[in-house]
Order: C-alpha cells, then structure tokens, then sequence
DNA sequence: TCTGGGGTCCTAGGACCC
DNA sequence: TCTGGGGTCCTAGGACCC
C-alpha cells in the first residue's frame, strides 16, 4: 500500500486530500511513521524525529495514528490478497507477499500481469486507496519491483533479467543490508550489488558474518530461494514506552515496570500464549540500552510472574541517571492452544489448592486505555490502543496544558458533538479544542474550536471509509 | 525539540552434559 | 598432569525490518 497510514488519513479526512499529512508520535520524542507523498516532497519520511519534520513542513497536518482503522483496513486488503493463492505472507500491515504459482496463475508473463492489474484495481474499489504491485520469480526481486513500481503502480521482472537489474543498485537495496553492512562494505570499496556479485564468497563472509555473508552474496546473484510462508507463530511479545520526559525517581521507574509488565502480560493473554523468558529494556538518558533477561521453570502469562521477574531484574539496573525507556517482553513462547493452556491452569490450580494466591490488581492498568479513549471497546483485539503507546506521561507534570483530569485530545482522533456531528481534532491547546467537522463521504469540511471539557463533545470510533463509484 | 514501537535473526561466551 | 568434542540452554547485545 502507498504511504498507508497517512493514505487512510487521507480518504478518512477529505479537508486533507492532496495535502502534506504526517502520522507519528505527537510527543516531544516521537518519530514520523508515515508521511503523505505531499510531505515527502518536503524531506519528511519514515522515521524521522517529528521536531524534525516539523521544521521542513510547517504546514503538513501533524496526526496521531489509528491502528484500529488500519488493521481494518489492512484486513481486507489480505482478504484480496489471500483470495490469490493459499501462500500469502503479511510482513505488516500494509505489505505482503503472494506466491501465484502456489494460487494456479500460470506462469505465463500475460497472465501474472492480468492477475496483478485486477487485483491493483479491486483494492482501490475495496478500499479506496492506491497499491503497488511488484511481480517477479523471487521475493528479493518482487519486493525491489515494488518499491520501483511505487506510487501506484506495476512493475515486472522477467526470469533471467535479475542480475542486469540488481547489478548498478546500491548495497543498502538488498534486504539485511543496514547502515552497519553498508559502512562495511563501503570500506571494502563495494558500494554496488553487482560489485557484491563480483565479490569471492569467502571474503563476503569474512566481512559480513557467516549466515549473512552467505545470503546476501546469493542475493546479489539474483539468487533467493526463500518461500513465502503463510502463518508464521509470533516468538516474543513486548511493549515499551517511551517517556517525554526522563524518569529519576526509582518509585516511578517501579511503578512504570509494573504497568508495562501488565500491559504485556495481557496482550500475551488475549493472544492466547505463553512464554518462558521474561526480559525488560531499560534505555538511558544517553540512549545506551541495556536488556535483562530470566527464564523461568515453565511458560507463563501470568501479569504477577511477569511483573516480579521484571522487577527482580530492574533491581540490577543502575537507573538514577535517567531512564529514557522502559520494556518488558516474553519470550521462548510456548506453541500451546488455547485449550493446553486451560488444561495447565487447572493442573496448577489443583496443584496449589487451597494456596491463597489473590492477584491484586492496583488500578494502575485500567486509566490510560480510558484517557485516550478509542471509543469504548471498538479495538478488535483488547490490547491498549496505540494511541497510549504515546501518552505513557498522560498521568502527571509532563503536560503544561494537563492540569488534573480533563480530557486529553489527540490531533487527528475521531470525535462526536451533540449539535454538529462526527468529525475529527484538528488541534488542542490552552484549554481549547480545535475540531473540523466532516466525513469520509462528505465535503471537506468547517472547523470549531471548543472548551477542552465541552460536555457536548465526546470521543468517537472511526467512521467507515467512503469507497469510489464503480467507474 | 535528535533518535518510536513491535518484531526477527544472528553471534558469542559460559554452564552443563555425555 | 596444562586442559577433546560434540550438543543444548541461557544470557546479552546488536543489526535489521516495517
């Protein structure tokens, strides 16, 4: 998909069609996610600190993601996709691969490109967006087709054209190669893939590491064997927040572990696994980061193990400098079904009887779900919204404008008014909240600025996308 | 007002075992 | 009586991807 989250934002929010839009974190220390084609035109792209952004294109409207409407949205783009062939592969939520031949397409370059262009067509009639198709023999090629093809567009690679092709691209092309491959490289004197190709394998190795060294040779040759593979099982889940301002205080570090070993214990819960090792991240004022790791005995979900392990292993982490970033993740997850588990939960249970083991929950879980309110329970999934992954500060000092209570409102965020309807926050600030009222479907719409605790306005689900006529 | 959040894979050393 | 040769598991860090 082109420019996905700020696409969405764009056929959500007709008043920002052909505009500069830029969707991340909206905090001091947030990074760009996405930015519109408008905005790239600006320097702004992925990853970028938001300060940043904000200095090359002032005027872009600046929005808060919504994964709630993107996973819809991607959802029914892999339904498209799946309808293809049986092996299809999401990397993300807005990119997957296809295996044709495993779907009955013939091989046959007309009839892959027929394929390609119904399917480039029944997206945008599905959702409205615009995507890009890149068709070739190996997922090395297919992926550097697609990039090429971007915006909107087709691009193929026949069979045996792969080498010619891949050979005046940069290193950084192939997939594996970052910055640290490439600075290797470099010094080294190979700056192109073809001079990769024209590289003794055994030297590469020596460069690069020997799982590495090997694949990205082959690679440079055009040669790439990996399958695409349908349902992959996830091997850890974390969550990690980032704070706007550096924590000192050890209480507060405490308290955040505690929250965050919640938060993960619950996503690990509601996905149905469990896992072995208990690892927290701690990054410091200087970005220095360090991980802890400790495996238990046997797979858990539970948020108390969790939260103890976490605790156990911040205890050997010096924090009085300032902690910048917390984690906390399980790994080593067990493959069990839902049903092991009960099973397991009853074992221990009979195990334990009678042991007066009552989780007492703090209240410090529930909060800041509801502070950033997505609309009451409207996440397909019950993990917190993305939206918290922003306001971990929502709580206290951090915000000039927080005073104690009110309602946070988020650029960008769905709202509802009693008098004018659906629309969305343009911005907010001293008290008052900036809202422009219009719909997916409607013209672009007029802005109102109200009181920040308005009763009248209350926070909304996002509204369905409007999808073009058949014509 | 430098540098998010959620992942995967690889490497390397030490413990431990046969 | 200077110390083999596997294998696996655990821990920590780092590169990389979207």
């Amino acid at each position: 998909m082109d420019a996905f989250f700020a696409a969405v934002e764009q056929a959500a929010k007709p008043s920002l069609r052909g505009k500069p839009v830029v969707v991340g974190g909206l905090g001091p220390r947030g990074v760009v996610s996405t930015a519109s084609y408008e905005a790239r035109r600006f320097g702004v792209h992925s990853a970028m600190p938001m300060a940043q952004a904000r200095r090359r294109c002032p005027h872009a409207a600046y929005l808060v993601p919504r994964f709630g409407l993107y996973r819809q949205v991607s959802e029914s783009v892999m339904r498209l996709l799946g309808e293809l062939s049986p092996l299809m592969e999401p990397l993300s939520l807005d990119e997957a691969f296809v295996d044709l031949e495993a779907g009955g397409t013939p091989a046959r370059t007309e009839a892959v490109r027929g394929v390609a262009e119904r399917l480039r067509v029944d997206i945008r009639a599905v959702t409205g967006l615009s995507g890009s198709v890149g068709l070739a023999p190996s997922k090395l090629l297919a992926k550097i087709a697609s990039e090429d093809a971007k915006p909107d567009g087709l691009v193929i690679v026949p069979a045996g054209t792969e080498r010619e092709l891949l050979a005046p691209m940069p290193v950084r092309t192939l997939p594996g190669v970052g910055p640290a491959a490439e600075e290797t490289l470099r010094r080294a004197g190979i700056s192109t893939v073809g001079e990769i190709a024209a590289t003794d394998e055994a030297e590469l190795l020596r460069l690069l590491g020997r799982a590495h060294g090997s694949a990205v040779h082959g690679m440079a040759a055009g040669v790439d064997d990996r399958p695409v593979v349908a349902e992959r099982d996830a091997k850890s889940v974390s969550v990690e927040d980032t704070f706007d301002v550096d924590l000192t205080d050890r209480v507060r570090v405490r308290n955040e572990l505690d929250r965050l070993a919640d938060r993960c214990a619950r996503r690990l819960r509601a996905a149905g696994r469990s896992g072995r090792t208990v690892v927290i991240k701690v990054r410091s004022y200087d970005f220095s980061t360090l991980t802890r790791s400790e495996t238990q005995r046997g797979p858990t979900d539970d948020p108390a193990v969790v939260r103890e392990a976490a605790a156990r292993l911040l205890e050997g982490v010096d924090t009085t400098a300032g902690v910048r970033l917390l984690g906390v993740g399980v790994s080593g997850l067990a493959d069990f079904t839902q049903e092991d588990l009960f099973a397991q939960a009853a074992e221990e249970e009979a195990a334990l009887a009678g042991g007066a083991e009552q989780d007492e929950e703090n209240g410090l879980t529930a909060e800041d779900g509801a502070s950033t309110a997505e609309g009451p329970g409207s996440e397909a999934e019950g993990e917190g919204s993305p939206l918290d992954g922003h306001s971990p500060a929502a709580d206290s000092s951090v915000e000039p404008s927080g005073r104690k209570g009110p309602r946070r409102w988020l650029p960008g965020q769905d709202v509802n008014h009693r008098a004018y309807g659906a629309g969305w926050v343009q911005g907010s600030g001293v008290g008052r909240v900036t809202v422009r009222f219009e719909l997916p479907d409607s013209p672009p719409g007029r802005v109102r600025t109200f009181s920040c605790d308005d009763p009248d306005l209350v926070a909304a689900s996002p509204p369905p996308l409007a999808v073009p006529d058949p014509d």
